[in-house]
DNA sequence: CAGTGAGCGAGCTTCCGCTTGACTT
């Protein structure tokens, strides 16, 4: 027998239905070693020596892979071919042999078919040191970051608080959005509208440059309105009709955060919730008795789809589509961060022909909603670019006033023909240059500038996914860590930070401006490059980050006053000592200076409702 | 079951990233 070790039970279940049985497949629930949670587990001092425990959570797993192994007469580490997958390879390696006598072999694929298991099969290796060596630079950097910061926060401002490098760098988002808005002045501006009708069919040319000078989208106030209005003639000159037709290219498949960031679009589904969701669909459904999983794994960052997917698809859309909406050659969609992993498959349905209103009865509203979206985004992306065709009429008033009416219609609609997401169209008469029209009517329209909107599930995974911080499989939790420790609060969807968030954010952000910095995570992924390419050890670049940074953190515990308590005029009224005003994980209250001995307090009302809409 | 949200509050908390159940309101 050979024992086959991949991360998730399903992937388990599915490799081992396309092997003999010479082959037994288990899953190890990813990481079975890590940092133990209670300490440190670095030796600074012994150049940054680890210590890694095996987690409460792993030991009945561990124990299962310790038994299997010895019998096996090969152990395949078929775990994923990322940062993470190599570490976890390695992990097993030194759990299962901790002589690192006994033969095993690496092997990688990025799709889970029969054909691509078997090649994987044939080409085994060895691990990656340097890459494992990468990953460890990453988790004891994050474990030095995080469990020096966070006490450093009891100290000065509340308990059970927490600062890491993703979860401040996401506070420090969404404080610093809140700030904007706080600081925003809305401006009034005007646009000139004039309305026009020809064979029944109305339209509105908007002014868009004066005497050569385009406008800016703000410049016109109401004083210089009103006198654009006085001045311009009713009569209008066509003196430029401009047709193009432009093609909309389709979108690729979706990903961990364009999936997340859909859900919320369309049905507001959370983060957390889509991804609940996305994990039945992958586990597997009941359909007719059977279980089936209806999707490739959710937790990925690469656009990249299986030969085999691809060729399901192009017969599904030739059959049910018609050829012309078959581009001569697949689709192909390119990653622009260096920083994916590209581990995995695109998130598709693990059959094109299983469609979404064909297996309704089996799926939850919700799945069903999620299934559909995955399902239309995989096929659309296979499908040719819409054709649509723009016009633009320019009308000129009074010889300085140019105007602009634009329309615009679908003239094929290849991919958009299954995505809900269409393209308004805006039909234009029949003009010819040289023509002149009468304006109905010509309008001042007031508008006024608006803030940037305050972070939701969506922006901000968007945002974070942008600066390359977290990663698929976090991306749902960073949200909630926010929330679970009192940083910020979701009202309608949108992030709002508490006074406890602002209060953490302010202080990481003057006293640890490199941790919190957007591009600290960047810069880390920099140097992991190195020491993945064999370049540098990671212990040096560890000594190069962590000496200077904890210097900085002793000046800091000297120098901060705690923030957490802040001496009010008023006395107790049970004993008489001064009162105290604190800051806890819920917000701000009032407390008696002699606490424990005297226990009044007084709950004060939370800052932030007050900006309640 | 599906997975939000009032009210709490003050010594042993915490990181990030890989993966599923176990566990409550």
């Amino acid at each position: 027998m050979n024992l086959i070790i991949v991360e998730s039970p399903t992937k388990a279940k599915t490799i081992s239905s396309f092997l003999s049985k010479d082959y037994k497949v288990v899953a190890c629930l990813g990481h079975i070693r890590d940092l133990p949670k209670r300490r440190l587990g670095i030796e600074i001092e012994k150049n940054f020596q680890p210590r890694y425990v095996i987690s409460k959570r792993s030991r009945k797993i561990v124990k299962e892979i310790k038994k299997l192994s010895q019998k096996a007469k090969k152990i395949i580490l078929a775990t994923d071919e990322d940062r993470e997958g190599e570490a976890i390879a390695w992990h097993l390696l030194k759990v299962l042999f901790p002589q690192n006598q006994k033969d095993y072999e690496r092997i990688v694929f990025h799709e889970i078919t029969k054909k691509a298991i078997e090649e994987a099969l044939k080409n085994p290796r060895k691990i990656n040191l340097n890459l494992v060596n990468a990953w460890q630079a990453r988790r004891i950097l994050d474990r030095l970051v995080g469990y020096s910061l966070s006490p450093f926060l009891w100290k000065k401002v509340a308990h059970r608080l927490s600062a890491g490098r993703v979860q401040s760098a996401a506070l420090k988002l969404v404080v610093e959005r809140e700030k904007e808005i706080e600081n925003f002045v809305p401006k009034d501006y005007f646009t000139i509208e004039a309305s026009f009708e020809k064979e029944g069919i109305e339209f509105i040319a908007s002014l868009i440059e004066i005497d050569g000078k385009k406008l800016e989208r703000t410049e016109i106030d109401k004083e210089k309105a009103e006198k654009i209005l006085k001045d311009l003639d009713k009569n209008f000159l066509v003196i430029n009709v401009a047709k193009k037709t432009i093609s909309k290219n389709p979108l690729p498949p979706l990903i961990t955060s364009t999936m997340q960031q859909e859900a919320y679009r369309l049905y507001r589904f959370s983060a957390k919730k889509t991804m609940l969701l996305a994990q039945r669909l992958y586990e597997g459904i009941e359909i007719e008795g059977k279980p089936k999983g209806l999707i490739t794994y959710m937790r990925t960052d690469s656009f990249n789809l299986s030969q085999e997917a691809i060729e399901a698809a192009r017969e599904f859309i030739e059959k049910n589509f018609s050829s012309d909406y078959l581009p001569q050659v697949p689709n192909k969609f390119k990653r622009k961060s260096k920083l994916a992993q590209e581990a995995h498959e695109a998130i598709r349905p693990t059959d094109v022909n299983l469609i979404p209103e064909k297996i309704k009865k089996y799926l939850s509203e919700d799945e069903f909603k999620l299934y559909d979206l995955i399902w239309r985004r995989f096929l659309a992306s296979q499908m040719k670019e819409a054709k649509i065709e723009k016009i633009d009429i320019d009308l000129i008033s009074n010889k300085i006033y140019k105007f602009r009416a634009s329309g615009q219609r679908i003239t094929f609609d290849g991919y958009l023909k299954i995505l809900e997401r269409k393209v308004s169209e805006n039909y234009l008469p029949q003009i010819e240059v040289g023509e002149r029209l009468l304006a109905k009517e010509i309008i001042k329209r007031k508008h006024q500038t608006q803030p940037p909107p305050r972070f939701n599930d969506a922006s901000l995974v968007k945002t974070l996914e942008a600066l390359g911080i977290g990663r698929p499989s976090t991306y749902a939790t960073i949200v909630s860590t926010l929330i679970d420790r009192g940083y910020v609060e979701r009202k309608k969807g949108s992030f709002f930070p508490t006074e406890l968030g602002k209060e953490v954010a302010s202080l990481l952000n003057t006293h640890f401006p490199d941790i919190v910095d957007y591009q600290f995570t960047a810069k880390m992924e920099d140097e992991l490059d190195l020491i993945a390419s064999g370049k540098k050890d990671y212990q040096s670049s560890l000594k190069q980050f962590w000496f200077p940074f904890n210097e900085n953190l002793k000046k800091k515990y000297q120098e901060v006053k705690a923030s957490k308590e802040i001496l009010t005029e008023r006395k107790c009224p049970q004993c008489g000592a001064p009162l105290i005003k604190r800051l806890s994980r819920f917000g701000w209250f009032i407390s008696c200076s002699r606490f424990p001995k005297c226990r009044y307090k007084e709950k004060l009302k939370a800052q932030n409702s007050k900006r309640k809409s």
